[in-house]
DNA sequence: GACAAAATCACCCGAACGGATGAGCCGCCC
DNA sequence: GGGCGGCTCATCCGTTCGGGTGATTTTGTC
C-alpha cells in the first residue's frame, strides 16, 4: 500500500530528475562544447551522478520494507527468561522440556507442527542435530525431516537463518 | 595483489567500467555525432547503465537478497482449511541488516576484535560464509578463520551455538 | 625500525548439514 | 474404511562447515 505508493512516488521522481538532467546536459551542452573535451567531462559527471542515484535507489528499495516487522512482545516475554545464564555452562545440555510455549496463533499462521516447534526450540538452543535426536528421543533422520519441513514453512535455507527468523517473527524467546 | 584483490575488486570493476564506458563514448561519438542529437541518446543509456551499477552497489553494502520472503499462509497450511486467519501482514519478516553497535567492554571481556564482530553480526543474520565473505569484501577462508577464533572465544562448537552465547551475552541485538 | 596484534588467504580432510525421495505407522474425520 | 496429516525412519548424494596448519600483509605501538 504505502510501499507501492512509495515506489510510484519514487519512479516519478526519477522520471524527474533524468528529465531534469537532460535538460542540464542541454545547457551544458552549449555551455561547454567549446571546450571540446568537456563531453567525457560531463559524462563522468553523469555516471557518477547516477551511480549515487543507483545507490540511494538501492538502498531505498531494501532497507525500509522492514518496518513491519511486527514481534508480539507477550510472546517474547513468555518465552524469553532462559538467557539469565549466561556464559558459564558451556556444553550443558539441561531439560527437554523447554520452560517457554508458542503462541498457537503464530504456529498456525506458518504451519508449524508442535513436534517441529519443539525441533525449533532446541535448535535455537544451538544443538546440532544429533543432540536435538537425543533431547526428543528420535533419530537423527527424523530430526533432518523435521528441520526440512520448518526450512520450507520458514523459507529458509540454512539453520542459522530458522533461528533468525523464528526470533524475529516471535515464535521463540 | 593477491591480498588486496578482494578489497579492491569492486573499486576495480568500476574503474574498469568507467574507462570502458569513456572509450564506447569516444567511439560513439564520431559515429553518432552527426545525428546531433544522439548525444542526448548515450547520455541517457550512460545514466541507465551507471544506475543499475549503483544499485548493484547498494545492494552489494546492504543485503544479501535475503528476498524478505513473505509466507503465503494459505500455502503453508494448505490442510488447513480454517481460513479466519486472513491476515497477512505480519509475516513479512526479513533479516535486517544490524545497524547496532557492540558493547564494548564486553567485546574486551571476551577478547573479540572489531573484525570478528562483524562476522558474528553477519552470522546472526543466518548468513553462509560465502554470503558473510561477499557482505564483508573478504574472503571465505578469512571468514572461516575469524569463525574459528570466535568459537575459540565463546568457547562454542557451532554457529549456532556461537549466536546463541553471543545474544544471550548481549554482544548481539 | 622492531615488535605484536590483527587481518587476510590458502590448503586439506573429516564431520555435519541439507535436499530429494520413499516408506511405514498412527490418530482423526468424513 | 478410505483419505489425510503428523510423526517416524531410512538411504543417497552433494554442499557446507569446522579443525588444523601455515603463510603474508596490514596496522598500531613502543
Amino acid at each position: 500500500m504505502k510501499a507501492k505508493r512509495n515506489r510510484y512516488a519514487l519512479l516519478l521522481g526519477y522520471g524527474l530528475a533524468l528529465g531534469g538532467l537532460l535538460s542540464l546536459m542541454a545547457w551544458l551542452k552549449y555551455r561547454f562544447l567549446v571546450a571540446d573535451h568537456a563531453t567525457e567531462l560531463y559524462v563522468l559527471l553523469v555516471a557518477l551522478l547516477f551511480t549515487t542515484v543507483g545507490i540511494w535507489v538501492g538502498l531505498r528499495f531494501t532497507a525500509p520494507v522492514v518496518s513491519t516487522a511486527v514481534v508480539d512482545t507477550e510472546a517474547v516475554s513468555t518465552a524469553a527468561p532462559e538467557a539469565n545464564f549466561q556464559q558459564k555452562v558451556p556444553l550443558e545440555v539441561p531439560l527437554a522440556a523447554p520452560a517457554c510455549r508458542p503462541q498457537l496463533e503464530l504456529l498456525d499462521q506458518y504451519g508449524i507442527s508442535p513436534r517441529e516447534w519443539e525441533v525449533l526450540a532446541q535448535l535455537s538452543r544451538g544443538l546440532s542435530n544429533e543432540e536435538i535426536a537425543e533431547q526428543l528421543f528420535v533419530s537423527t533422520n527424523t530430526v533432518k525431516t523435521h528441520l526440512s519441513n520448518l526450512y520450507v514453512k520458514l523459507d529458509v535455507k540454512r539453520r542459522t537463518q530458522a533461528v533468525e527468523r523464528a526470533r524475529s517473527a516471535g515464535l521463540i524467546g
